[in-house]
DNA sequence: CTGAAAGCGCTAACAA
DNA sequence: TTGTTAGCGCTTTCAG
């Protein structure tokens, strides 16, 4: 059987660049044109390549694409846990901004293990024109050597020489602490997340400078809330700062199992402001910088970088947003 | 400037195939062999090459993988919302099978759109070498021309000559409506998710067998519950069977704040078990058939596709998970 | 503005 | 078992 030659193909392959040109009686390189730099072509033979392109449904190949001119329209989002809904939004508003520009984005999960953080950025780093990195834990030198050329951009966590995009986690902090003693509260705990996470140490480190004493760490999730009632409990704390909301929301559940009332006994301030937020009662306050906001100008800082743009960090400043149903006067 | 020759490489391009060759001192294609069918290769090369390809920190390129052997090794997986915590997990899980396989997930958000839908799919065919597609709202031949000879999956829709994953829908009706008779109710709603949805007529279409009120359509999400309360206190049921988790939570928000007891004037069924259920007070009994389950038998099945094994529509039977603070005897 | 030719990095016959 | 030879579908110089 033949393979190739004039007989004809076998690859099950769709309508290709030729078949374009053939249809429009022009030269591949034309059509090639036509699709990246219109400009480059006369009017009417823009006009012709592009019916035929309707015609036959032509589909360019990313693969061909990359391979000859180095651009793979794709970049990289790299979160530790899709199913996180906080994860789930920032991925989401990536993909739309993306999806603006034309671009696939492709998605790794790495389980929040900072080895597979290195490995998904090693394999990925070659197929696409750049790599958003959320959350990372790993070391700043292996994921560098990892990316290799590609452009990187960090959301969630400052690294040298990596444009980031982060939250003013000092102000997080800040914003949490002063609402709960607008509130009357003068004793204070902030529950730490991961010790791998760069916003946990980031807030320790202020928490400690503004005297705010830190139970935990424990587990970003609702398990790490119920975990640490009891610490709460016994430091004779009446505000706790979580560390994300559903670390929040945990403690809640815990407390409201135990009798324990909210808001009275215990007021607690989130972060992250997901869509859990109102919908537990009582509802839950929360410091944020919407998941949202962060994926979008992560892409635009990637694009900036594949482009050759200067790219500077960013640093959002949070907002609190108030649902004063658990916050409340002492 | 040359960009190629002996005189040296321009492109930043990594370590090729070629240098790994040149390294271990045999042929290109013995090292492509090495990588893809190392028992075609004698054990003394293998190690040979094997230490070259870490020496040099070689990474293959899947553009050119793709080009020159057909394969891709990724997979696509397309959504209609990744922040929906379904969704989320079912992508988590999907990306988990194939990171077993050494496969990249590409993903795409339609935001619920078909338009968006058929686009998606047309666009990553000929990238990918499977598609899972969930939630499908699209026509089937719409979809089938877009994806070419890709194979596709579809989960939670069941589509004529498209290997499905869906739950049994029949099942899930049955399940909570029996689970609310059992607790006494006599008077039972069904609200309904957004008509383009499979799993709204299916179900639907049983709730009509069984004698059962239909409420709705509404919003697959939180205020979609809180809109329908108005419907469901004026119709007088006492138990709701609510399309999904968010709906079911959005009208016990609802009705709390209207004073409404529950459980006692209402119980609710959700469906899908998000984390949620369990956070949210009472905490909510749901039918469900995992994300996860869903994800991991997709992907199998694309897999069974791509290697040309023949692939069976799965039904999943749904499971009552039973959090018993909800729904209880009227 | 358009055609010709070369080649991106890899795999897959085919020979040896 | 290994080397040789062709391309995969596209972009890009370079001429015309």
């Amino acid at each position: 059987m033949r393979v190739n030659g004039t007989v004809g193909r076998v690859t099950a392959g769709s309508t290709t660049l030729a078949d374009v040109a053939r249809h429009a009686g022009v030269h591949a390189a034309t059509v090639s044109r036509a699709l990246s730099r219109p400009q480059m072509v006369s009017a009417a033979t823009l006009a012709r390549v592009r019916t035929s392109i309707d015609a036959l449904a032509y589909v360019p190949n990313g693969a061909a694409r990359q391979l000859a001119g180095g651009r793979t329209s794709r970049i990289a989002v790299i979160v530790p846990d899709v199913s996180n809904p906080f994860f789930g939004a920032l991925v989401q508003a990536a993909q739309r901004r993306a999806t603006d520009d034309d671009e696939l984005v492709v998605l790794a999960d790495t389980d929040q293990g900072p080895q597979r953080e290195v490995a998904a950025v090693r394999s990925l780093a070659a197929d696409v024109d750049g790599i958003v990195l959320c959350g990372s834990v790993a070391p700043v030198r292996e994921l560098r050597a990892a990316a290799g050329e590609t452009p990187l951009v960090s959301v969630n966590r400052r690294m040298r020489a990596v444009p980031s995009v982060v939250l003013d986690q000092a102000a997080v902090l800040d914003l949490a602490v002063d609402h709960l003693r607008s509130l009357g509260h003068d004793r204070i705990a902030f529950v730490r997340g991961p010790s791998a996470y760069w916003s946990t140490e980031t807030r320790t480190r202020r928490a400690v400078e503004a005297g705010i004493r830190t139970l935990g760490p424990v587990e970003p999730t609702d398990a790490g809330g119920r975990s640490v009632l009891d610490a709460v409990l016994d430091s004779g704390v009446s505000g706790v700062v979580a560390f994300n909301d559903l670390v929040a929301v945990g403690l809640l559940g815990a407390a409201a199992e135990r009798g324990v009332p909210v808001p009275g006994r215990l007021s607690v301030v989130g972060s992250d402001d997901l869509p859990l937020a109102t919908l537990v009662r009582p509802a839950l306050t929360t410091v944020t910088g919407s998941a949202q906001t962060l994926g979008r100008v992560a892409v635009d800082l990637v694009h900036a970088r594949i482009d050759g743009r200067p790219a500077e960090d960013v640093v959002l400043a949070p907002d609190l947003v108030i649902r004063d149903t658990t916050a409340a006067p002492v």
